[in-house]
RNA sequence: GGUCCGAUAGCUCAACUGGAUAGAGCAGCUGCCUUCUAAGCAGCAGGUUCGGGGUUCGAGUCCCUGUCGGAUCACCA
């Protein structure tokens, strides 16, 4: 049963035999703190059909509910707002209902599929901070849909070709000395960024001696021998240079070790890789046949043109004069070759940050001048930098925050506090460590996650490593208080049967709060995938959370000597458990037996 | 310069898409551990929602305008 499509019907049936008219649109919301209540119906817009100020027309239909609904017990009426208050045995009944379902919160499948593309690094450094919030959201919100019945494919697409890769591969070839991963005992893909590094540091030295000599600045650029070799090697790569590939091959598989333990690490999947060493070409074949259907124009130099401006845009260039591709190309031959894969698919969610949104809008409507219905089901899932305190982060400036540093930082923390309060008392090595884990991810992702991902947001090291207050420990602490109970509860052989909830006399204001909060849940996890928002299970989480703990300091459970009372508050911390464990697990974030 | 985002308590963020006296956490102050875990709970203090107009029963939310941030507008990715 769904209590507020059922009050919905209530009040709608009120409205028709009151006023014998009917409304479409009813304003039901969550009842403030201050009044009694958990629904409130703002009366101001049915004034039109009762003819009545607001406060009668709530008086009105709160005495005809009450007189004729059942489901009402009492109300109360502020200016023209109808505090509603829902019959214990009512909220029982509801209850009964969802502690009846051993799935809540998984809605049933709805036989469509969707696919999800996350991280897609470049493979010349290893993951950073932004990294991490793009792969967070990834996964969250692949987590949502699939809750929400969606088939989900998670993808990525690794840019591992590219003077970006070249370069690395040019200063290791002069600076490297065999180095490998295994000889320097350094994570491939910190090994790789090294090399990057060490091009970026001769290569400005290089330009700096020339442009000493009076060489421009563009031009030093260009004639900087380092340079010349990574132009050099892309030039070979894609000339198929065996002696090239095979160095690409190795360092991209150095890359790609480390990332896979970045991942581990991290908790994120994917089911299918796309390469762009794969797909590069793909788009090219697509441009061409683009232009054959006029959709492009090629200019006299030979370059080929997509004409957006009466979309209110550019002009945008798809292929080079040379005939080589741009990263648009790549982009509309990856979409259609992931169509291809995947004809179920209804649509592609791609998890980028903002600075891409003008290319992704160019992208969608190039797919859709190309013939392609399912573009308008394809979504740039855009999300707002991470900021430090000290400004942008700057690979130049060092100041790049690094996944795996970060994440080990975590752990760490978590570790030191958790020992400081003495709470590892009977746990193994091996339990332990991976508590310390548990609540070193479990803060960094819910820090990321609970703001709204189209916002830029700060990341604060000192306030991220916060166990207390809005924070995923917080939640964590409160799942493990309630395990805690509930082994309680199987020792001394208490536990509930559907028909035991709806015998409850009376609840507490703290009971019906929860009460409330569980029975929206699926209704908020439909509106977390609707705005591709884990910020809105965040927060869900954190308040559910936050009132389980007001009723658990107020309510000492086993001291309560009416049985079906004492049942209904285990079942219902039971509950709270499930939700507070799946609503995280739509974060990644997974939660303790105990700490 | 064009386009698009953003500005809410000292700090970090909410506000169910137009509803009540704008809410949390952190930081500060005050209480609560012979009880199921104090990583908790209760309370105090903290606001011209960037400025100025407008729309209406009602605006942090919508429209206009100004200020200040940021992103983007490459034959880069």
């Amino acid at each position: 049963m769904n209590l507020d499509q059922t009050l919905r019907a209530e009040i709608q049936k009120a409205v028709k035999s009151l006023f014998n008219q009917s409304v479409e649109q009813l304003q039901l919301q969550p009842t403030n703190q201050e009044f009694e209540g958990s629904h409130t119906l703002v009366c101001f817009p049915l004034t039109k059909v009762s003819k009545l100020k607001p406060e009668e027309t709530a008086n009105a239909i709160g005495n005809y509910l009450v007189a004729h609904s059942g489901m009402i017990a009492r109300f109360n009426v502020v200016k023209g707002f109808l505090n509603l208050v829902v019959a214990d045995n009512v909220w029982a009944n509801v209850f009964a209902s969802v502690y009846a379902n051993q799935q809540y919160g998984q809605l049933a499948a709805n036989g469509k599929e969707i696919m999800v593309e996350y991280s897609s690094p470049n493979t010349n450094k290893p993951l950073h901070l932004g990294h991490l919030r793009n792969n967070f959201l990834g996964y969250s919100v692949s987590e949502l849909y699939k809750t929400c019945g969606y088939n989900v494919h998670k993808v990525q697409i690794i840019n591992d070709r590219g003077i970006h890769i070249c370069k690395s591969m040019a200063a290791w070839k002069l600076y490297g000395n065999d180095e490998t991963p295994e000889s320097s005992g350094i994570k491939g893909d910190h090994l790789v960024g090294k090399y990057y590094v060490t091009f970026d540091k001769n290569f400005k030295a290089q330009v700096k001696e020339l442009t000493d000599k009076g060489v421009s600045q563009e031009e030093a650029e260009k004639q900087a021998p380092i340079m010349q070799l990574a132009v050099d090697m892309l030039r070979k790569w894609e000339a198929k240079d065996s002696e090239t590939v095979a160095l690409w091959k190795m360092m991209n598989g150095w890359v790609y070790s480390g990332f896979n333990a970045t991942y581990k690490k991290m908790g994120v999947d994917f089911d299918k890789l796309y390469y762009e060493s794969d797909t590069y070409l793909l788009g090219k074949e697509e441009v061409l046949k683009g232009v054959d259907a006029e959709v492009f124009f090629k200019k006299e130099d030979g370059s080929i043109w997509v004409d957006l401006t009466s979309d209110g845009l550019d002009q945008k260039v798809l292929l080079r004069s040379d005939g080589t591709s741009v990263y648009m190309t790549q982009d509309i031959g990856t979409a259609i070759l992931r169509f291809r894969d995947f004809p179920k698919i209804e649509g592609q969610v791609y998890t980028v940050g903002n600075e891409q949104e003008y290319h992704f809008k160019v992208l969608f409507l190039i797919l859709g001048r190309l013939g392609y219905e399912w573009a308008k089901k394809c979504y740039h899932l855009s999300y707002g930098m991470v900021d430090l305190p000290t400004g942008k982060m700057k690979s130049r400036e060092g100041t790049v925050v690094d996944a795996d540093d970060l994440m080990t930082e975590m752990i760490e923390e978590a570790e030191k506090q958790t020992r400081e309060l003495g709470k590892i008392e009977g746990l193994s090595k091996a339990e332990a460590d991976e508590l310390f884990e548990m609540i070193g991810l479990g803060a960094l992702k819910f820090f990321l996650l609970k703001v709204d991902p189209k916002k830029r947001m700060l990341f604060d090291p000192n306030e991220s490593i916060q166990l207390q207050g809005f924070t995923g420990p917080f939640i964590q602490y409160t799942h493990a208080r309630i395990k805690a109970i509930l082994r309680k509860a199987a020792t001394m052989n208490i536990s509930a049967q559907a028909n035991d909830l709806s015998n409850v006399a009376s609840l507490e204001p703290s009971e019906r709060d929860i009460l409330y909060l569980l029975t929206t849940y699926e209704q908020k996890v439909l509106e977390a995938a609707n705005l591709y928002s884990p910020a809105v299970i965040a927060n869900y989480a954190y308040e559910l959370a936050k009132t389980y703990n007001q009723f658990y300091q107020t309510i000492p459970i086993f001291n309560e000597a009416d049985q079906s009372k004492l049942k209904f508050r285990i079942a219902m911390s039971e509950v709270v458990a499930h939700v507070i464990k799946h609503a995280m697990g739509l974060l990644g974030i997974r939660v303790p037996e105990r700490m």
